[in-house]
DNA sequence: GTTCCACATGGTACCGATTTCAGTATATCA
DNA sequence: TGATATACTGAAATCGGTACCATGTGGAAC
């Protein structure tokens, strides 16, 4: 048994006294084949151990039953909720996932594109690390289906699987300011990140509508990342005067920032209110703490790639869609109660 | 530009008026073309947007640089954090992951298992659902290297990277012993998978060195799930006297653990002790609270990712190699500190 | 008794890249 | 001058599976 290397068709088809168009049949259920055939096709295939070699036939079939993912980091819980909800809508269909993290960096993405291409994956969901249009060109011009996933890319013709980041933040600055919160920080992720800047203008937006539209030193931004919200939350911590509350971009940037609290010895809720885009999964947090909009990424996840193997088999219509899933705040502790009026 | 069908090397030769034979040498660096020639046919590359079809090459070479990983599930951030670890490894070497989710399912197992051999994967990185070593032969049989991660498989003759078991539950247990608790309560993981055996072989080995082996009421088995971990939780406070300390296999046991002390009202750590195996990432919690046993769950992957490519290199040596990572205890809150002594 | 069709099987040309092998042209050396 | 090496290029076979076409049965219909 050791080392038996590869049983091809041909050599099935000489045990069982065929020819290799014949195993295909048997293989295919297509055709047809008699039933002695079939059970002395089948009866070489298991003696052989026969598994047939899917690149041969996805080269003459041009179709691999495989999608690229390209995300940004698995780590995070929320992408990993998203990446799980497309492995399983693929699997639905047979079709296998290749994952590739681009830890938001553009050369990254972009090698990770190519070798997708090479690989003649059928389809690609893309969350694009930035909004230029070309990484999206660069796989329509080969001809392969690609759905952007999380982010918007203005200038591209092209399917987005998305959340409502702007109207998830507005509700959480406007349970805030319900509150009786009137500074505000916003703790923003990167510029030019479609998700983080939808988030800031949900922000503004609901100050806007209270007249409370001159606020520019009170928004931060930077990477999603927890280092980055440590930073950002000590930089807010010394404006004057001080915010009464904490509107953070995502997750990450949160447990940063509750982190810089603790160790500034700010309590939340008491001394200061914090909210955040992105749940952490229950099934991560014994108590649950954080006032928070949270995204439906597993479906996110599940219907970009309903969509791409929509698309792959030619449905869904000829414009390209805009699907916006639905933030649900959830209010916890973090956000408190209605603050004790002071001034403005 | 649209719908562009791919540009073959051979629309490449036709254009730059050589061979295909004189492309692929460009391409691959591969025997003798002179500069006017290669310019000809770099220029050619570039007007027809040319993506070399890695299927074709893979067929005629036999090798994809692909491996497959075939874990329980992404969405524990501890795979996560070995997925993390193997992309980046295969990463570094040229290799792409196509990730598999098992959700601990045989028959999942056994379908991925058999789609990653027809796309002709170089290599398997494993982790078994069970410790039969049928699937691990199937790998082998087709001549495809396989290195087994997390768990060991006794009766198979296979390279395995996974991390002290036993030895990080002995010296939690041991920690509880010398804080004072003689009722130690094991919530453990399913019965047959390796990992989970050797966490409670760890637990009575340090209660026997104590003289309290005959505490098989103490010792529950279930899933690796958060559910399971409450129900195991709440019946082990039923006992009669009731243990004054947990031990839970993994993060998912102890967070739901911890979620059925709360609902009980009982406290951590005044009322009962917990320790775990498994850390949560420093990232994703603010304030780390349970005492554990943390696995270096990155660099595992990793190192599985290198013994296999090694082994694809043919280096490794002949003899399959067993290798154990150590596991840290880290000492939190959720331990307590030493028991007032009453009983015993 | 022919015609026709469902059933059954084999031969072979692809899919696209690579890799011998063979062949040509130019340079180098005895 | 002839022999030999070096630089360069192309034709064709190959990887394994599949689709298409051809061929060959036997039985039913007319």
């Amino acid at each position: 048994m050791l080392r038996q290397s590869q049983a091809t068709i041909r050599d099935v088809a000489r045990l069982a006294g065929v020819a290799p168009a014949t195993v295909s049949r048997v293989l295919n259920r297509s055709g047809y084949v008699s039933e002695r055939t079939r059970a002395r096709v089948e009866e070489a295939i298991a003696q052989l151990g026969y598994v047939p070699n899917r690149l041969a036939s996805s080269l003459r079939f041009k179709r691999t039953g495989t999608i690229g993912l390209v995300l940004s980091d698995v780590t995070n819980p929320f992408w990993t909720t998203v990446a799980r909800g497309v492995e399983d809508a693929a699997s639905d269909h047979g079709f296998n996932v290749i994952l590739c993290n681009t830890d938001e960096s553009e050369q990254e993405q972009e090698r990770y594109i190519t070798v997708l291409l090479q690989k003649q994956v059928d389809g690609i969901l893309l969350v694009p690390v930035r909004s230029a249009p070309k990484p999206v060109e660069q796989i329509q011009n080969q001809g392969v289906a690609v759905v952007v996933l999380d982010r918007r890319v203005p200038n591209a013709r092209v399917d987005v699987v998305r959340c409502d980041s702007f109207g998830g933040a507005y509700r959480l600055v406007r349970l805030l300011l319900t509150l009786g919160h009137r500074r505000i920080a916003a703790l923003g992720g990167p510029e030019g990140v479609s998700t983080a800047d939808d988030r800031v203008a949900g922000y503004r937006q609901a100050l806007a509508e209270v007249g409370l539209d001159r606020s520019a030193e009170l928004i931060f931004r930077g990477p999603f990342t927890q280092a980055c919200g440590y930073e950002m939350a000590q930089r807010a911590l010394t404006l004057e005067p001080r915010p009464t509350a904490i509107f953070a971009a995502n997750n990450f940037i949160a447990i940063g920032a509750l982190k810089a609290l603790r160790d500034a010895g700010v309590r939340v809720p008491e001394d200061m209110a914090v909210v955040t885009f992105d749940d952490l999964p229950e099934g991560l947090v014994v108590e649950p703490f954080l006032t928070a909009a949270a995204q439906p990424a597993y479906e996110m996840g599940q219907q970009a790639t309903e969509l791409l193997l929509a698309r792959l088999a030619g449905r869904g219509g000829p414009k390209p869609q805009d699907i916006v899933l639905p933030t649900e705040v959830i209010v916890r502790r973090s956000s408190g109660t209605a603050l004790a009026r002071s001034g403005a």
